[in-house]
Parts: structure tokens; sequence; C-alpha cells
DNA sequence: TCTAAATTAGTAATGATTATAAATTGAAAT
DNA sequence: ATTTCAATTTATAATCATTACTAATTTAGA
């Protein structure tokens, strides 16, 4: 969940136009709580915009982690990359057997990042911070 | 840079079989500070084993990461699978103009992870702990 | 040595992502 | 309103990492 205008604001700022497709896709990501991958957000859209291209859903996507709107979060175990439109740093846990993502509030993740620019000297714009394991559901499969 | 003889024990002791692929893998793996794609791992070793195949370098990486030996590292970026031999939890800060990935220690971290653990319910296995921003370098350059 | 199972190598198949080119849209200027 | 030009979308082809498959090879144990 997110505000929307973050990302529309996003787009319009850096001089892109903001089309209903890629105002749709806007939307879509403020919306969910999920961690969408480019055919999931394809999927969902279909229905309501019949001609949309995947092609679009990638280039949106792309633009906007390149305006750092959202966050790449990288292949959770089964090859297909998800996207987070939380930006603010956070824990995600990722289940190696059911690929969900889900998001975790923590207390000690702030000391981490605070312990990092004292140690380091770098200025820090962001972090991508995934966990993955076995959830409770699949673990019980499991047995 | 890794202890070889927890890669080479995790094999044997499952009951696989520690063949000279395998232990060049293992040895690779355990004498880098990279973080390794399976591609680069093939060509580093084809020099020594020119019969050696790509499959077998995935097959023994799924092998060690299905054993906990080594963490898949997913996708950063360039849409490759990398690996890293330290499952030690430890945090990766790369820097956004130089594209420098380095390793740092942290205290906090351990903290971060019996946290997860203990809200999420989850069996973790491993985490990637990425920090993205400015070296100190880039930024008395960008001066 | 002999046998059965594990492993490897080689290659084909898969599937996510990207690149390309033609068609469409939108904004500004006339 | 029309023209023009660039941005965008769409559709599809190409790419590339990874997985699947099969035959050949190797290994461990009888």
């Amino acid at each position: 969940m997110n505000d929307i205008s973050i990302l529309t604001k996003a787009l319009q700022h850096s001089g892109l136009r903001l089309t209903p497709q890629r105002m749709a896709i806007c939307e879509l990501l403020a919306a969910t709580d999920r961690h969408p991958t480019a055919l999931w957000i394809y999927e969902q859209l279909r229905p309501r915009y019949p001609s949309l291209s995947l092609a679009t859903v990638y280039h949106t996507l792309e633009a906007l982690v390149g305006l750092g709107a959202i966050n790449e979060l990288g292949s959770a175990g089964d090859g297909t990359v998800h996207y987070d439109a939380n930006v603010q740093p956070h824990i995600n846990l990722a289940c190696v057997s059911c690929h969900r993502v889900i998001d975790l509030p923590s207390e000690h993740i702030e000391h981490v990042a605070s312990e990092v620019k004292d140690a380091s000297g770098y200025r820090l714009f962001g972090a991508r911070i995934l966990y993955y394991g076995l959830c409770p559901e699949c673990q019980a499969k499991a047995i």
C-alpha cells in the first residue's frame, strides 16, 4: 500500500507522459501489498486494457525503477523479478517454496542503516533487504 | 574467502560424491571474495577442465544451495543469479556510481535475523542484504 | 571384473526479458 | 482545425540464463 501520487509525480516531474497505461500500472502498484511481477501486472490490467502490451509494463517498471520510485527485488527463487512500491527501508521475506514475498517491520533494521552509514562513509540512498526461508504453511506441507 | 571443507563436507555428508568437477567448484567458491555466477565459474574452470559442462556447474551449485552451504543471491540488476559462499550474515554495500560492491560486517544484522525468525515463524535459509549509495571516493568526485 | 546407480556432458527446450519496427497517440505550432 | 514531430504503445522477434533430457562415462561395491 502506497501513495499513488509519489509514482505519478515521479513520472511527470521527469518529463515522461502520464499515459492511461502508466497511470493504471501506478494505481496497481500503489494499491497492492504484494510484490508484483511484470506478468502479474499485465494479467491484472488486461481485462480493463485489452490492448495492453507486456512490453509496456516492462518499460514503465524500468522507468519507475530508474526514478527511484519503486525497487526491483531480484528473483526470489522463482526466476522472475519482483517489484516493490515501498522504497522505505524494510524487510522482505520470501518463501522459497510458495514464492510469496511479505513485508516485515523491524526495529533493528534502522540501527543497521546508521551502522552502515557510519562505518562506510557512504551517502545511502536505499536498501533491498530480502530474507528467504520456508513459511509456516509450507513447513506444515513438507511434513 | 571461506573454508573449503565446509563445502566439501556438506556434499560428502549428504551422500553426494566429491567428484573432481565438484571439488574444483568448491575450491573456486572458497577462494573468491566475489559473488560468482554459474557462467563465471564455468569460464574460470574451463582451462583446467576442458570437458566441463555448464550444466554440471548449475547442478553442483543447486546441490550446494540445497544443502545450505552457499547462498543464492538472486539477480542484482544484471539478470543473472549470483552465489555467495559466505553464509554468515553480512551486508553488501554497492556504489551507484562506480558499481563496486563491498562486504561490511555488522553487529546489528544478527539481531535482525533473530527478529525476523521470531516474528514470522519462517525457517530461514539466508538473506540478501544490499545497501546502495555513493561511496566516499565518488562523493569527492561529484563535488 | 561386473553391475547398477550416480554423475557428467552435450544439446534441446523453456521462459523471462529486451530489442526492434511499425502504428498510434499527444502536444505544440501554425 | 490541421500539421508535424517526438514519445509511446503494440506486436513480435531475438536474446540469454536456466532447466530438462538423454546418452555416455565414472564410481562404488559385490
